[in-house]
DNA sequence: CGTTGGCTTAAAGTTTGCTTAAGATTCGGA
DNA sequence: TCCGAATCTTAAGCAAACTTTAAGCCAACG
C-alpha cells in the first residue's frame, strides 16, 4: 500500500511519514503542490493525504486536478481546525474524506483503513495451513490447491477475515448473502459442510468450529 | 455504548439496530425528528445516526436542534445517494460524518468505531478470576477456558454486566430469557446450578451470590 | 420446628446443526 | 438460442446437544 502525503511542515510530514510506515505502508512526500501533481501523473498512489495549505498549487486545486484523470483513488485532506467551509470545498472537489486538524494519529490510520477496505482484495489470507488469494481466486492447503466454488469461497474468506471472531448466522447471510432480514432455510449449513469436506478437516485441525446457537468461528 | 438510530424507514431500522445489537452496542430508535429531538433532550446517548429525510422535522433541523445544547455527541448522517449538496449542509450543521446510501453495513460499523475511538469498548467481561470475551464466545477461569451453553453464557454476562447490583428473578427471566410476564419454574436455579459447577466455584470465591427471597450478584 | 425458597437431579421435551438428495437457477458453449 | 453441466437453494430425516419441567431434598428464617 503506497500513500502519497503532499504537505509542507517538516514535522507533520516526518511524524506521518514515520508512523504511517511502522504500520508497514510505503511513504512518499512532497512539499508543495507541483511537485504532488508530478508524482500523481507519474505514479500511482493506493492513497493521498492532502494539505490545505501547501505552496505553489493548494490543496483544493490539487485535489480537482488529481480527480481530472483519477477518480478512484482516495484522496484524504487534512485541514485546519476551523475551517469547515474549506473541508466542504474539498468534499466537493472530489475528496472522499477530511480529517480535522489537530488529529489522532489513531483515527488517521482508521480512516485509511476504511479507504483500503475496497482494496482488501488484493489480499492474502490464511488460517492455519490454509491460504487464500482473493485477487486470483485461490484456495491450497499445505501447497495443495483446493477447488472452491464462488459461495464456499466466499464464506470462507469471510470466515478468515473475521478470524478469532464469532459470526452469527445473520451476519454471515448479511454479509456474505446479502439477505437483511432475517431469513434462515439452512443455506449456510450446507455450505459449511462442503467447505468443510472439500478441506478435509481432521479433529485436530478444526479451524472452523461451530458455536451452537450462536454460529461459527475461525481460528488457526 | 447507546447509540440513537432517527430513521422512518422500518426496514432500514431493523436492520440496523439488529445488526448493531450484534456488534454489541445498545440501540434505541425513533421514528420521526420530533421523537428523536424528544429522546435526545431526554437521555445521553453515545452516537446518533440520523437520516435526512424523516418526518416531522427533517434530519438537518434536528441536527442543529441537537447541537444547541450538545456539541459533542457524534452524529453521522445517512444521506441518499445523490446528495452531495445535503452532506454538505448537515456537516454544516454540525454532523461529524457522512456516509452515503447505500453503504455496507460493515463500513459503517468501522465509522462508528471511529468516533467511539476515544471512549474506551471492553469487549471482555472480567469477575474475580473470570474472564469472558463476547466476541469469541470464550469463557476463562484461571486461563483454563469452560465450556458453557448459550444460555449458560449469556446469564453469566448478564450477571457480570450488572456487576455488585441485585438482580432479580424477573429481570433475569425478562432481560436473558425475554419473557415479560410473572412466570417462574425454576429454570434460572437449574441454570444457576449449571454455571456454578462448570466454573467450580470455591467457597472462598463466590462470585456468585444468592440474595434469599431476591435474586442474585456477582462481586469480586 | 414448620414453612418457604433454593438446590439438585433426572427425565422429558425441544431446538439446532449435520447430512443427504432432489429441485431450481445460472452460465457457458455449441 | 437452447442444452447440459455446475452451482445454489430448499427441504427433510436424524442425531446430538440443549432447555425446561418437575419432584424430592435441604437450608434458612421466622
Amino acid at each position: 500500500m503506497h500513500i502519497l502525503i503532499v504537505e509542507d511542515e517538516l514535522g507533520i510530514v516526518q511524524f506521518l511519514k514515520q508512523g504511517l510506515e511502522e504500520e508497514g505502508y510505503l511513504v512518499s512526500t512532497a512539499n508543495d503542490g507541483s511537485k504532488g501533481f508530478e508524482m500523481t501523473q507519474n505514479q500511482k498512489f493506493d492513497l493521498i493525504l492532502l494539505d490545505w495549505m501547501i505552496p505553489k498549487i493548494n490543496g483544493l486545486d490539487l485535489c480537482k486536478a488529481i480527480r481530472v484523470k483519477d477518480q478512484t483513488t482516495p484522496i484524504i485532506f487534512l485541514t485546519a481546525k476551523d475551517t469547515v467551509q474549506e473541508t466542504i470545498q474539498g468534499l466537493k472537489a472530489g475528496a472522499n474524506d477530511y480529517i480535522k486538524k489537530p488529529f489522532s494519529f489513531e483515527e488517521l490510520v482508521e480512516r485509511i483503513k476504511i479507504h483500503f477496505r475496497s482494496k482488501k482484495q488484493t489480499e492474502t489470507l490464511t488460517l492455519g495451513t490454509i491460504t487464500m488469494d482473493l485477487s486470483k481466486h485461490v484456495v491450497l492447503k499445505g501447497g495443495e490447491e483446493i477447488a472452491l466454488t464462488q459461495r464456499e469461497f466466499e464464506l470462507l474468506a469471510y470466515l478468515i477475515q473475521n478470524k478469532a471472531k464469532v459470526c452469527t448466522r445473520n451476519q454471515i447471510l448479511r454479509d456474505v448473502w446479502e439477505i437483511n432480514f432475517e431469513y434462515d432455510t439452512g443455506v449456510i449449513d450446507v455450505f459449511m459442510n462442503a467447505i468443510r469436506k472439500k478441506l478435509n478437516l481432521k479433529i485436530e485441525e478444526d479451524y472452523i468450529k461451530t458455536i451452537r446457537g450462536v454460529g461459527y468461528i475461525a481460528n488457526d
